[in-house]
DNA sequence: CGGGCGACATGACTATGGTCAAGTGGACAT
DNA sequence: ATGTCCACTTGACCATAGTCATGTCGCCCG
């Protein structure tokens, strides 16, 4: 059962804040709300998709299992974020697994519901493809990173993205820890160590999951540096 | 103007073909046909989108500049693929730009073409959200390629996505050229080179733009073996 | 026919990051 | 307190792939 802190986080998601009240009032009434112990997970690759998925509070993880049986990252979710929009929709299977990196809370909303509301209403639609392509976005940002950054740079913009200010002195703290942050930027613990040792040149300074930033403005050149230039002379 | 054959591809893509007759044959009839030079800009990062688009023939690839200058390539679409739907739908810029490879031709749709069928019948959500999705996938099968193999292996997976085959002997034409190719699969071209070199012992001869297959079975082995183990043994 | 250009190959060198192994240090339970 | 576990760090080593330089081949153009 929803409290209300619950559902006011779910009518602020990205998905949902943009619809019409009656129509909110119905997908969070029949929405089924749950609670994952860290670990827990919430579907397996390859299961057939029947909810769109909403994160009230805590961290999820998507990620893959490569046939050696790596584990490939693909995105860490938070409080109102929401994934499984278009694969719910189609009936298709996940690409990806879903585990609980924290304790969470998850508003699950059947894709049943979904789907008779939107052909009540298309605009509900636009909604739903909005959702759709910010993780469109979002991936194409990472695919960009991978190719384009070292693991040093890919980890300052972390920080950056986790950083509310935009120029001076910061601080900021790890939302999860540091395997799963190595995970999400496509490397080892033993590289993001090293990466982490590497921004001191940069300002940064590390401890337990505190991170000060002495300049953002000097960290974002860093950060968009070309690897080729200025790193020798480090 | 549309020829009939043009018409016929267009019916095919996976955005158009499950929608009913009469929806496409307004979209078709709406729809502003182009041919484009190879080299020449479909869009550029940034540009309102106010179109979908469709290869009907030739090759388009979407890449993105990084702040550096350097070109990330993010896909690469031949005939009866599309893209540009979500992006298109919420008249957002696009986070990518497109560049016709080959001398080609493209559909375009007008986004407000297709918001007007949708605000009548919400069946063509789902098409929208089915190609979306295939991109998301495909997106994230990107992601664990690059976090997962080497170069090499990236290449036997692309020479086995042109394979129609599915066991034995094959020869596979190379589609664009091997600059594209290396950029596509996130490596330098002179890494490409050393990528088909290496696939000589997994029975790969390649010569101009035409890669012969000993067996696909064994080049399967190799694009899925853990990177770790028996390399060494060359 | 010859010159030049661009795609591609190859060699030498370097750096990034993966692997393995040995620590450190905090959290928690007994 | 003390031991154990686990995240994390650090060092040594090595494979992969980027950079730079050079060389070859095919192609277009005069």
């Amino acid at each position: 059962m929803a409290h209300e802190r619950q559902k006011s986080i779910a009518r602020n998601s990205l998905l949902i804040r943009s619809l019409p009240d009656h129509h909110v009032d119905i997908l969070l009434g029949q929405a089924v709300w749950r609670s994952y112990e860290r670990g827990e997970t919430l579907f397996l690759q390859e299961e057939k998709a029947q909810a769109i998925h909403v994160v009230i509070d805590g961290w999820v993880k998507l990620f893959r299992m490569t046939p050696t049986g790596a584990e490939a990252v693909v995105s860490v979710f938070t409080r109102g974020e929401s994934f499984g929009e278009a694969v719910a929709l189609k009936n298709m299977p996940y690409p990806v697994s879903a585990e609980a990196v924290t304790t969470c809370e998850v508003m699950h909303i059947p894709s049943s519901v979904f789907l008779s509301l939107m052909r009540r209403d298309p605009e509900i639609c636009i909604s739903i493809l909005a959702s759709t392509f910010g993780h469109l976005h979002s991936l194409v940002a990472q695919l960009e990173q991978l190719k384009a950054q070292t693991g040093a740079q890919r980890v300052a913009e972390f920080l950056l993205n986790l950083s509310d200010c935009s120029d001076g002195p910061c601080e900021v703290t790890l939302p999860y820890d540091k395997m799963l942050i190595a995970g999400r930027l496509g490397m080892k613990p033993e590289s993001l160590s090293r990466a982490f040792a590497r921004l001191k040149d940069a300002g940064v300074t590390v401890k337990r999951n505190h991170a000060e930033i002495s300049d953002i403005a000097q960290l974002r050149d860093y950060a968009e540096s070309d690897p080729a230039e200025s790193w020798s002379k480090g």
